[in-house]
DNA sequence: ACCGGCTGTATGCGATAGCGTACAAACGTA
DNA sequence: TACGTTTGTACGCTATCGCATACAGCCGGT
C-alpha cells in the first residue's frame, strides 16, 4: 500500500510550507532537525505519521515549538459568531427576557458570554432558564444599557449602565428591569472546576 | 532495552494526571481514543513515543486538540501580568488604546472582563507587550462599535460591529483597528484548566 | 476459601517509522 | 555535449510502534 495515510491532520503541507518560506531544502532542514530527509520527504507528503519525537526535533529544525506546528493544521480555534447569525437563543415572552449564547459550544471552554435583553419589567430566572450554575462558578455581569436589580441571596443591588458586577453564580440569584426601557446585559458565567 | 525513550517532551505523566482527573481507566481511555490499553500504558510511562496520528487519537480521547496536550508540558515559561497597563483608566496615548479591567482581583477569579478602546489605526499588543495570554487560556471579544481586525497567528479576521470572535489566547495576536472611527471591545479572557 | 470484575503490565507478533544509500530530474557552467 | 551540483524521491534494511492476548495484583461480594 504506498497510498497517502489516512491524514491524522494534515501537517505535511504545512512543513512544506515552512521549510519553503525559510528557503531551506530537505537536506537543510535535516541537518537542522536531525532528521533524514527521506523522512521529511514523507512526512511532508503525509506518507508516514511521524512519532512526537520525530516532529517535535522537525518543529525545532523550523524554530517552533512542536505545539505551534500543530496548531497551525488544527483550524477552526478561531470562531466567530457573526452579528447576523446572531440568533436570539431563549426568548420568553412571557417574562420579557431573550438571551443568546455568544460563545461557541468548543471543548475546553470553560467561560460562556452572553447577552440578555430586558423588557421593562422583565426578570431573568424563569422557567427557561438554568436555575443556577455548577458550584464554584463565578458570574460577571456588565450592564450596557437601562437600569437592572441583582437580587442575590436575599440581597437586592441597583446596577445603572456602565455598573460591572461579579458574584459567585451558584448563589439563587435573578435580575429585574424595574425601567421603563429595555435593559441590556452581558453576563460571563465561568466553570469553577471542570469535568463531571 | 526496557529503559525510557529520551523523553522528547514529558507528555506521559501529563497525560496520565489528564486520565486520572477525568476518573478514566485505560481500558476507558482506550475505547474513547481508539488506542490499545497496553499502547497508552507505555506512552504514559514514557516508554514509546507515539506517533502524531496516534498521540492525536489520545488526545481527542481526553477531549483536548493536540496542541493542547502538548502544550502543557511546553509552557511554564509564560507568565505574563501586564497589570501596568490594565490599570482601569489606564490608556497609552502612543498606541491609542485604552483599556479597563472591569472584574476584581478576587480569590479564584478565572475569567477577567475588560473592555477596550481602540483609536483609528491602534493596534492592541503592540510595543514590549508580550502578545500571549497563559497557556490554555481562551478569550472571547465582542465587538460593540466600530470595526477591528483581529490578526492571530498569521491569520487575519474582520470583524464588525455585533460580531464575537472566540480564541485560544496562548496564541500569538492583536486587535487593529482600521477604521476611521473609534472601536470598543468587549473582552473575556479565562484561564486554562490545571490548578491541580 | 472462591469468585467475577476491575486495575495496570509483560509478551509476542505484524506493521511501519526512520535510517543510509542510491537514483532521476532540473539547474547552472563550461 | 558533457559535468558538477542541487533538488526531491525510490529502495532495502533495522528498530520500534502498536496491536491482541495473556498475566499478576487488588478489591468487594457470595
Amino acid at each position: 500500500m504506498a497510498t497517502t495515510i489516512e491524514h491524522p491532520n494534515p501537517i505535511g503541507p504545512r512543513i512544506r510550507a515552512l521549510r519553503d518560506a525559510m528557503a531551506l531544502s530537505l537536506r537543510d532542514l535535516s541537518e537542522r532537525s536531525g532528521v533524514s530527509a527521506p523522512m521529511l520527504s514523507q512526512v511532508e507528503r503525509g506518507e508516514t505519521s511521524p512519532t512526537l519525537a520525530i516532529a517535535a526535533r522537525i518543529a525545532a529544525g523550523l524554530e517552533l515549538r512542536l505545539s505551534q506546528l500543530l496548531r497551525l493544521d488544527e483550524g477552526g480555534q478561531v470562531a466567530i459568531v457573526r452579528a447576523s447569525e446572531r440568533r436570539p437563543g431563549t426568548s420568553e415572552p412571557t417574562t420579557g427576557h431573550s438571551a443568546e449564547i455568544l460563545t461557541p459550544p468548543l471543548p475546553g471552554q470553560r467561560a460562556e458570554l452572553s447577552r440578555h435583553v430586558l423588557a421593562p419589567g422583565a426578570v431573568t430566572g424563569g422557567a427557561g432558564d438554568p436555575p443556577m450554575h455548577e458550584a464554584g462558578s463565578r458570574e460577571s455581569a456588565l450592564v450596557q444599557e437601562g437600569r437592572v436589580v441583582l437580587q442575590i441571596d436575599g440581597e437586592r443591588h441597583e446596577l445603572a449602565a456602565g455598573d460591572c458586577v461579579t458574584f459567585d453564580a451558584d448563589l439563587p440569584h435573578h435580575f429585574e428591569n424595574p425601567g421603563s426601557d429595555d435593559a441590556i446585559l452581558l453576563a460571563v458565567v465561568c466553570a469553577g472546576l471542570r469535568r463531571s
